[in-house]
DNA sequence: TGTTTATTTGAATAGTTATTCAAATATTAA
DNA sequence: TTAATATTTGAATAACTATTCAAATAAACA
């Protein structure tokens, strides 16, 4: 197998553990809708605000969402419309 | 929200979780070929026939995959074409 | 029966990940 | 400047996961 391969097998395999969270689905669904400020998302999770802050911060990092900020809020939102289609293709399969 | 979605979100979640791994990323490919034997399979991906039979018994567990015996060899397929779609959608994904 | 090959299993360990809490930063407004 | 609000950060802990190793099972065959 070629190196680029086997990056490319790691870099998918990250991809799905960013998605291998009930929360951070929710909140990708969530800002699939629309922008939605951290605690507005914490309010809609029920989680506390520093849990959905670290979790918005890993989908940061690996370039899932976007953040704006305005004011003292800010904003998050999805990169693409990929992401929320690998979502839905997910959450359609446990459709039984 | 209801309770029946939560589920979805950790059924999906579960999902996306088994697909978090290069390695079982890699078996999936493999499986979508043809079916293959457990050592056939440890052989390919370079690694121990234990360290692939835990990870099939849970590719097994979360009815990605399904067994066949024939004599002392274990084939192992892939159950349905949609997991083949959603592994293929996320190597897709991380081409840049 | 005893032996070889193929696979599974369970326990232990090492590595990873999520959450919590407290402290820090950033912005706004008094 | 001080206070209030919104968010981020780092460290600690608790929970989870993958791999290894050794022992167990299952089938084929001498």
């Amino acid at each position: 197998m070629k190196s680029g391969d086997r990056a490319r097998l790691q870099a998918a395999a990250d991809l799905f553990r960013h998605l291998s969270d009930p929360c951070r689905l929710h909140l990708l669904m969530l800002l699939a809708d629309r922008e939605r400020s951290v605690g507005q998302l914490a309010r809609l999770l029920g989680v506390t605000i520093s849990a959905v802050s670290h979790q918005l911060r890993q989908l940061r990092t690996a370039r899932l969402v976007e953040r704006r900020r305005a004011g003292q809020t800010c904003f998050y939102r999805l990169i693409d419309a990929h992401i929320e289609a690998l979502v839905k293709s997910g959450l359609d399969h446990v459709l039984e």
